[in-house]
DNA sequence: TTACATGTAATCATTATAATTACAAGTTTA
DNA sequence: TAAACTTGTAATTATAATGATTACATGTAA
């Protein structure tokens, strides 16, 4: 099982808006390079406006960033597009028997030691930032960032 | 979304496993802690046999640890039981449009921040034995391990 | 007012999971 | 040997999440 594709769809549209920045970047414009429908790149835009990622207003053509690309990291992404809930990265089995002291135990056992290997993980996702994805793409395709 | 409880299920059938060590724990046995039918459970033990972490004879009652819980990590149980495939953690889009410099890149660019940030998380379930949580239940428990 | 954009809901196919049932095959014991 | 019990495994089903698609209301500007 994978993390919805969502994330790594919404870091492609963010660098996206960054590189055209001078230009204008539709819903159409962004799907055609992530390869998928309109529909799916409006609903996605939705979710990072509500975390204050992009700027877009209805009716009027283009997204913009919000913040600077140095602002940005991918843990604020991640969290935009709610791909996993906090502390629910790992899922856990429901209403074991707790007339049996495994049963009974074992979530308040297992819940932080869960919790710290997904912090872990998002810590990872918060060092990095969406201009360090943007450099990077920048130098893979020979363009002075 | 979530991680498979199969990850959860296994920890917490290796634990009783220990707990029960005295005993003979059958898969009908295990199911009723965890809460689930006993084809689950034997599914699963199927995945722990075959990763050396448990032994278990057809037509023999009882399934036991096949190392000691000191030697069996959190990541061996989550590794045996497939729920994340490595360096899948994060499912990537397919196919990016490659006359775009961003689709062109993007999918190398963060291959490696997600499979760092996976290898993280996967760090702290390496960091954690079997015998860590089944003494943390023994405590909350009050027997004695 | 016409053209085009965003916002959003509804529908559908696909996929993974977990529960359940059923039964073959191995082992023990009466 | 036969009966009882176990593991191993396949098939089926219900449920849930995802992503693609269509449709249309709403907003903006030429």
């Amino acid at each position: 099982m994978s993390i919805s594709s969502r994330f790594s769809v919404g870091i492609h549209i963010l660098s996206l808006i960054e590189f055209n920045k001078e230009g204008i970047s539709t819903s159409d414009f962004l799907a055609s390079s992530v390869n998928t429908n309109p529909a799916v790149i409006r609903k996605l835009m939705g979710m990072l406006k509500k975390a204050g990622l992009v700027e877009v207003h209805p009716g009027i053509a283009g997204a913009k960033l919000a913040k600077k690309m140095s602002e940005i990291t991918l843990l604020d992404v991640y969290k935009a597009v709610n791909v996993v809930q906090d502390n629910e990265l790992f899922g856990m089995h429901e209403n074991p028997n707790a007339d049996c002291p495994v049963g009974r135990h074992i979530q308040n056992t297992i819940e932080p030691i869960f919790s710290a290997a997904q912090l872990a993980m998002e810590k990872v996702l918060g060092n990095v930032t969406l201009e360090d994805v943007v450099k990077d793409i920048g130098k893979k395709s020979n363009i002075v960032c």
